[in-house]
DNA sequence: CAAATAGTGTCTCTAAGACAATATCAC
DNA sequence: GTGATATTGTCTTAGAGACACTATTTG
């Protein structure tokens, strides 16, 4: 036997206390509002879905789907095997956005997590879990910032609303970090989460990282300009979005159908 | 006993099985490298500290300084201290750059890392520890990159040379990875949280985020350009750099003094 | 034609990059 | 004065934002 072989058969890590560790991840997807209007196009919101827990802590709160890390996988593998358990459906990305470690996160003890933001393509979403499942549904979102370092989360599904205040901290490497006012009822700390993994998806559809994720292969560059609204909670005016957009996208020779006004362009992600 | 607290006390975490979990931390300085000619500004050069492993597994290379997550502190908390153990310096900054948590990046067992990029001022560093203790040594940073994805990591000290060889992988959230062709001499998978750092810092450094952290309270327009140079590995027309670097900072009354040409006035950050 | 969206052209203003010119100190 | 750095000015060009205008479809 050599020297090292030995020697790690020989060593314990058992004399270091270890936390147990999850991921947990934000889930978004867009959701289409047709309008009553047939010459309007459809109106697109932000949502995110959550679970109702069932049990204690946090019972009737709403949390993000997650689950514990497994010794054979990454902890990105473990957060699309999460995804996929939750709405059987493969996200489009997977980003993540830090661990979350403060000793006193979780009452059930020594529990650390690293959150993540999922984007799925609205191609696929539709008519699937999340909407049957009680305990599982998608949350309109909404999350602007007041006149201080205030910023104001609201999830809406129905006549369930869920409000929550957050207080912006420090910020390393365009990484936001807020401190919660007010969480609602919002399980744990899943609402500084949220937050934070909000303002990482702004920052990254700035400069059109993200913003494909939530359409399907072929869009109209309205559609795609309807994204980065929503996302950043702005407007563009389109010629310019047009413009700046140009470098990323490359044309089809397809065009959309039947909409009660001029047809679109179809165009694919360069 | 209310139905949660009994609920809480009959918890038990012990279904699943628990990493190890661990900080490690990716020390930079800058180390000023005076000329031959009395006239000339000093030279900077970019400077990690890396630490010599006297046990197996990796026996006698160069790994990252870093240590296990104890149950009373964040993450951060716990790289903290493991950068001040080590140095007995207060670092300037601390950024995260992401989990490392390859189910078999350590031989040693289930080790997760949370790695980190922390910056040290240069008014405090000069005679400090990491100069005597043979098994820290502060490494000269050179990283390059090839035609291709190919990075060429290259780590000096006096007459020591670790070369890394890696490929940049995917790039989310402007977080870029790199899987490992060469490790050179570095333990572990520290070369591939070496690059990462790199990069996040080398981005960090465009809107003058991290540069600071670097220089004393007070200093020069001049450092402050050689800092962003030497981070970013580029070249910047001094003019260019001082228009665009003004919103960041503002001036004292104080200037430089004996310096063989003409003294320069000393700025702070805004 | 009316309503709605799709798409183009152009003006202004700002900021980035390149380069030239001037200022000031130690010796 | 010489050598080195410090600091300012200005020209050109690229890009962002604002706005006006044209094009195309369905009912």
């Amino acid at each position: 036997m050599s020297e090292e072989s030995s020697f790690l058969s020989a060593y314990k890590l058992s004399d270091y206390e270890r936390p147990s560790v999850t991921a947990d991840i934000v889930v978004l997807r867009l959701r289409t509002e047709d309008s009553e209007n047939y010459r309007q196009n459809s109106n697109t919101k932000l949502s995110l879905l959550l679970i109702k827990r069932g049990g204690h802590p946090f019972k009737d709160c709403w949390a993000l789907p997650g689950g514990f890390l497994n010794p054979d996988e990454t902890i990105e593998q473990c957060a699309l095997r999460e995804v996929e358990e939750e709405t059987s459906l493969k996200p489009a990305s997977l980003m993540s956005i830090g661990l979350f470690s403060e000793p006193k996160r979780d009452p059930r003890g020594w529990i650390i997590s690293n959150a993540f933001v999922s984007v799925l393509g609205s191609d696929k979403v539709e008519q699937q879990s999340g909407d049957d499942a009680k305990d599982a549904q998608w949350f309109d979102v909404s999350f602007e910032q007041d006149n201080e370092d205030i910023f104001h989360l609201n999830l809406s599904y129905r006549d369930t609303e869920l409000k929550a205040t957050l207080k912006e901290e420090n910020s390393d490497f365009g990484m936001t970090s807020f401190s919660i006012i007010d969480s609602g009822e919002l399980a744990f700390d899943h609402a500084k989460i949220i937050a934070k993994a909000l303002t990482a998806l702004r920052n990254s559809a700035k400069d059109f990282e993200v913003i494909f994720d939530f359409l399907p292969e072929k869009f109209t560059l309205t559609e795609l300009q309807n994204v980065q609204e929503t996302i950043m909670n702005i407007s563009i005016l389109s010629a310019n979005f047009r413009r700046k957009v140009a470098g990323y996208v490359e044309e089809t020779d397809e065009y959309t159908q039947g909409a009660g006004h001029r047809p679109a362009k179809l165009y694919k992600k360069r």
